[in-house]
DNA sequence: AAGCCGGGGCT
DNA sequence: AGCCCAGGCTT
């Protein structure tokens, strides 16, 4: 019992040491205000330091309070979003910034049963704000944790069952440093990012190589052990980029259930196999957009684009459609830029270079 | 409990 | 081309 005691309480004080050694500097450090802090901990869910930071500078430049960022337009914080994906949690984070600025007056929940309230906010958020900007003891579970729990303990409970997720709970808060839980949960996943890597762990190097049992029994590539998931769907995409005589094309709203929910694109024509240019052509003669429409076709990528979602593998084609006229009212491509695209489009539009 | 929701990185 | 990553929400 006191054995056990003593061993955790060993691991936490070898791990804050390292972190107050090899810590990075990034701006959501610089602060406990509870709207950078939320801000930061939104941006980076399932997002690496790396590609979130430019993120989160953008979004503190251009709303600098949660009063700014209720004030956007939701179409405003998705182009801010662009590129970042699950676009859910930019949808997620503009409802909550206008819940806290009206309903709340500007001042977040100051406490993780409160915080778990918010849209767009779990038990991991909710943790990592009330630790870091209230000091409330509560653990946060996020990959590293579960990575680096896994790998020292030597625990092959699959982190992504229920039971998983309940076992690392409670390891994670009876291990956290009850003085200082901001310092602990900031540590913790810090060492899972840098020290303790899904691939290649720096573990000759590691403050914690003689007591991990992961390394000790050979087993670091194997753990944590984690469920597969279905293999992703293949989907067959067709967008049709209108280009008119008087410099205009179409792009539409997404609306409804599926991917990128109210990012715009070009008009998809989704089919079930690969289309070449001759049987598309006569795909589409019927399409309403088409109707008393003189058209020319040609298809822009000679070879098919794979974007690839965690659970679908879109094989796109961009098809250019001079026109001489629009049958709606479509946009000027000029302004084709102003508009929130998926990385996909967005690549596409880039490449094609717009006038 | 299972499936959906992006995009980047590595091999 | 195939695999890894992994928080929150919906069904």
């Amino acid at each position: 019992m006191f054995a056990r005691l003593n061993e955790l309480m060993i691991f936490s004080k070898t791990l804050t040491h390292w972190y107050s050694n090899n810590k990075r500097n990034l701006p959501w450090r610089e602060t406990n205000n509870p709207y950078y802090i939320w801000l930061s901990e939104i941006i980076l869910q399932q997002t690496q330091v790396k590609q979130g930071l430019p993120y989160y500078d953008a979004f503190v430049t251009k709303y600098p309070t949660v009063f700014d960022l209720a004030k956007a337009n939701e179409s405003d914080v998705l182009k801010l979003w662009q590129g970042l994906g699950y676009y859910s949690r930019a949808r997620n984070l503009h409802a909550t910034a206008k819940h806290v600025a009206k309903a709340l007056k500007g001042k977040f929940p100051n406490n993780h049963k409160d915080l778990l309230k918010l849209k767009g906010v779990g038990d991991y958020t909710a943790s990592a704000v009330a630790s870091i900007c209230f000091n409330e003891v509560a653990a946060v579970v996020d990959g590293n944790v579960y990575r680096v729990l896994s790998r020292y303990f030597g625990i092959d409970t699959p982190i992504n069952s229920s039971k998983g997720a309940k076992e690392f709970k409670l390891l994670a808060q009876e291990l956290i440093d009850k003085q200082y839980p901001a310092e602990f949960n900031q540590a913790i996943m810090e060492f899972g990012a840098t020290q303790c890597k899904p691939k290649n762990p720096y573990c000759h190097i590691c403050p914690f190589n003689q007591g991990c049992i992961a390394l000790n029994t050979n087993r670091i590539s194997e753990l944590p052990v984690k469920i597969k998931s279905a293999k992703a769907k293949k989907k067959h995409f067709n967008f049709l980029v209108f280009i008119s005589e008087d410099e205009k094309t179409i792009l539409q709203k997404r609306e409804g259930k599926g991917i990128w929910q109210s990012l715009y694109q070009f008009p998809l024509i989704e089919t079930d196999k690969n289309m070449d240019a001759e049987s598309f052509k006569k795909h589409i003669e019927n399409e309403d957009l088409l109707k008393d429409v003189s058209f020319d076709l040609s298809l822009y990528n000679k070879d098919v684009i794979v974007h690839k979602l965690s659970h679908q593998h879109l094989y796109t084609k961009f098809w250019i459609l001079n026109v001489n006229r629009l049958t709606v009212e479509g946009i000027s491509t000029r302004d084709i830029r102003n508009y929130a695209v998926p990385i996909l489009i967005g690549n596409f539009i880039e490449s094609f270079n717009f006038q």
